[in-house]
DNA sequence: CCGCTACGGGG
DNA sequence: GGGTACGTAGCGG
């Protein structure tokens, strides 16, 4: 017998003599953290079917493909029914059973649900848990060890595996990859094909030399867990390019395959067998990034907010100049800290992917790329199965669309702010608000228009007696409870607030998911209704806060920002005083929560000009520390001397220096007029998305693109176009010139002051009455 | 104002 | 392998 703890599964279809049998592949390390390949050929696909009568099964039965069929009883909705399991031979002929004899049964169900991911639920086998394998012990590929299961017992081991974890960044200059770093826990190196003095670095013959020493690389660390930042859509990208340029392969997988990509709507993902590649930016971007203070989710800013440290400072045309001097010093350790920033990175992140695993039961493959709708879609799956529910079917195309169409319904009540700054706030929220209303009025598809608790404002009601959304909602939130309890005993903390932070994750995505139009789970009178639930509370919140003695500078959705009203009132007692008083007037399980206590906060009108933030706030702790919200100009249309210009004044601002803010706009509007700046600080940056040919649009870097190509230009998608807006009267895609074809007494100095410096400044300072006057006398002037 | 198109992350 | 994201901003007509 052997332990393992499972990392990964697929499967795979085995050709015996006369015929084929799908296997179940499962990965994962053993108790020393070596790799081991477990196949179990013991499963069989299967789907229900919801018959007209009795009459089907022989027919059924009859088809070569169908191994046999059981009569079992599932719930659908509110009611027991009879439904048939039909077992078949293969996971592709679920399909061609089912669309051979869908038009004579009344329904089919959980026919879609993927091979692997069945055999996961029916066992309750979920990624992490230690598995006692036993069966016929081999090698095979790469794997240290591979067995085939007689038996697989699920254990009540949970200590975390040993794990070997490698991070990896290329580095692209004119569609070739010219460097590779890795990092792992012991160190790092970097691979390059020209000469450099840095230690750890590689230099080997070309291109072609570089990729395979990688390969080599890679097979000798061994790694269980690949990491990098945005690799689905980049690295692994350009290294399939690459590869396919040079007509060779990487053996990278365990199993001696090279990468997959596994297309999943419109992103595709890289997938190696026996090494599990997780992409940390899918991670952030998909599951992270509501936690997150940044707006930004590149890995300079994720890193920066979560392990204190930043990239190297580098800008791309930086890379290429030092590519092609061959001065590559700076640009190898720049490399080679984006691998190892990587690795910090994941040292933080993968302990929550792993958390979010253990929860939902889906693979960390498959977690770190899922959305929010998905993710609470498969944990109802597999609760489905618990519950002897059968899933209610993923809508077909033209479902979809017609749920699109229906009107969007009012979501959560914002008051708007009292703009200006202000001093010693207190900020109040709901505890998971949809979550615990969910739970409370008993909000789900199978409880509503029944008698019971009635939907403030609307025509619906909901069942007191449970639903099933709801009553997987309710134990989410009490085992978060539980955890939130074992947390004061002090024992094993981090973990197990990492498991409290996955299980919130998931019950709040679930009444995102009632609206969400592919959901199976689908309820569009749900999100209405826990809608309308939040808008009531959230006022009722209001009105009380005022009686209280507070003023209200802004509330959305679930929170409230307040001052008191009485200059002499001490904010910390009278928002504790609060709280106490209001909690015990809430229902069910609904709880307002003291988020925080601020020095001083800044809100910014909703529109200004064109711009309308979402939300617009800047905070300032007791501590000094700034929490910027909604007011970044963060996109790459805007040029560095904007962004930077813009994340200095809220600083002045909150720190109560405004006239130095003013100043800075007035110094930078002066360095504009005087040409006294530099070409690379008023770069506007865009990337061509699609080939030329494709684009219908004008666009300024589509006009360049289109001059470099006459010019004999090498144009390619995914290239980005550097540019600066010149003087003229034409539309500004027609003035928009590359960067080289630009001197310093070209640019258009009422562009960059009209549309970058002082609309990014006004964001901020139109707050105290400041107009474009104030930052530049007669703006008339200096046209042309 | 509407409808079309592009953006993001990575280099 | 089940999907053909998704929410928002800018531009042109």
């Amino acid at each position: 017998m052997k332990m393992v703890c499972l990392l990964d599964a697929d499967y795979i279809i085995e050709k015996d003599i006369d015929k084929e049998k799908p296997v179940i592949r499962l990965f994962g390390v053993d108790e020393e953290g070596k790799s081991v390949l477990v196949l179990d050929d013991s499963f069989k696909p299967y789907f229900y079917v919801l018959p007209k009568d009795r009459k089907i099964i022989s027919k059924i039965k009859a088809n070569k493909m169908v191994l046999d069929v059981e009569t079992v009883k599932r719930k659908v909705g509110n009611d027991e029914k009879e439904l048939l399991k039909v077992f078949v031979d293969l996971p592709q002929n679920i399909t061609k059973v089912r669309d051979s004899i869908k038009h004579s049964v009344k329904e089919c169900y959980e026919y879609t649900i993927n091979f692997y991911k069945r055999y996961l639920i029916d066992k309750n086998f979920n990624p992490l848990d230690w598995l006692a394998v036993d069966g016929e012990i081999g090698r095979k590929n790469r794997f240290n060890e591979m067995i085939k299961a007689k038996t697989i017992k699920k254990s009540n081991q949970n200590e975390n595996p040993k794990l070997k974890v490698l991070a990896f960044d290329i580095e692209v200059v004119d569609n070739k990859i010219i460097m590779i770093s890795l990092a792992d826990k012991f160190g790092s190196k970097i691979l390059t094909y020209k000469k450099t003095d840095i230690k750890n670095c590689e230099t080997v013959k070309d291109e072609k030399m570089m990729l395979l020493r990688f390969e080599e690389i890679i097979n000798k660390k061994d790694p269980d867990i690949i990491l990098t930042y945005n690799g689905d859509q980049f690295d692994f990208e350009i290294l399939r390019e690459r590869l396919d340029e040079y007509k060779i392969d990487l053996k990278i997988g365990r199993d001696d395959s090279s990468m997959r990509f596994a297309r999943r709507a419109k992103i595709s993902s890289a997938r190696l067998f026996g090494r599990v590649h997780i992409d940390l930016f899918n991670f952030v971007n998909n599951i992270l990034s509501p936690q997150l203070q940044s707006e930004v989710f590149s890995l300079d800013e994720v890193s920066k907010e979560l392990i204190g440290e930043g990239k190297d400072e580098i800008s791309l045309e930086e890379i290429i100049d030092s590519w092609n001097s061959g001065k590559i010093d700076k640009l190898v350790k720049y490399c080679d800290n984006d691998s190892k920033l990587t690795i910090k990175l994941g040292n933080k992140l993968l302990p929550e992917v792993f958390e979010l695993s253990r929860v939902s039961g889906q693979l960390p493959f498959d977690c770190s790329r899922l959305t929010y709708g998905l993710l609470v879609e498969w944990f109802l799956i597999k609760k489905a199965y618990e519950k002897n529910y059968v899933c209610p079917n993923q809508p077909h195309w033209d479902e979809i669309q017609k749920r699109r169409e229906i009107r969007p319904y009012k979501g959560g009540y914002v008051k708007e702010p009292v703009v200006g700054l202000h001093d010693n706030i207190a900020v109040f929220d709901f505890r998971s608000l949809y979550p615990s209303i969910i739970v409370t009025f008993n909000i789900s598809p199978e409880t509503i228009n029944q008698r019971g608790y009635k939907v403030p404002g609307m025509k619906y009601s909901f069942s007191k007696k449970d639903g099933f959304v709801s009553s997987v909602v309710k134990e989410l939130i009490e085992k978060r409870l539980q955890i939130k309890e074992k947390m004061k005993n002090g024992k094993n903390i981090e973990q197990l607030n990492e498991e409290q932070q996955a299980i919130k994750i998931i019950a709040n995505a679930s009444y995102g998911m009632f609206a969400y139009a592919g959901a199976r789970w689908y309820c569009y009178e749900c999100a209405e209704s826990a809608a309308a639930f939040g808008r009531y509370y959230i006022k009722k919140m209001i009105d009380e806060a005022e009686k209280f003695g507070f003023v209200v500078l802004y509330s959305d959705t679930d929170s409230l920002f307040v001052k008191t009203k009485n200059k002499e009132d001490k904010i910390d007692k009278k928002a504790i005083e609060f709280l106490a008083k209001i909690n015990k007037k809430l229902p069910g399980i609904m709880e307002l929560e003291l988020q925080g206590i601020y020095s001083s906060c800044l809100f910014v009108p909703q529109k200004i000009g064109n711009y309308t933030a979402k939300k617009r706030y800047a905070l300032l702790d007791r501590n000094g520390n700034l929490i910027i919200r909604g007011m970044e100009a963060v996109r790459s249309d805007w040029c560095d001397l904007a962004k930077i210009l813009q994340h200095k004044i809220l600083e002045l601002i909150l720190k109560k220096k405004e006239r130095e803010a003013v100043k800075l706009v007035k110094e930078t509007v002066e360095k504009i007029k005087s040409r006294k700046i530099e070409l690379k600080d008023i770069t506007i940056r865009t990337q061509l998305g699609k080939e030329l040919e494709d684009y219908k649009a004008t666009a300024p870097h589509i006009e360049i693109a289109k001059k470099l190509k006459k010019k004999g230009h090498d144009i390619r998608t995914g290239m980005i176009l550097s540019y600066i807006i010149t003087k003229g009267h034409e539309r500004i895609s027609e003035r928009a010139k590359p960067i080289d074809e630009v001197t310093i007494k070209d640019y258009d100095v009422d562009y960059y002051i009209n549309n970058q410096i002082i609309s990014v400044a006004l964001r901020v300072l139109s707050v105290f009455g400041y107009s474009e006057k104030d930052f530049a006398n007669n703006l008339k002037k200096f046209t042309k």
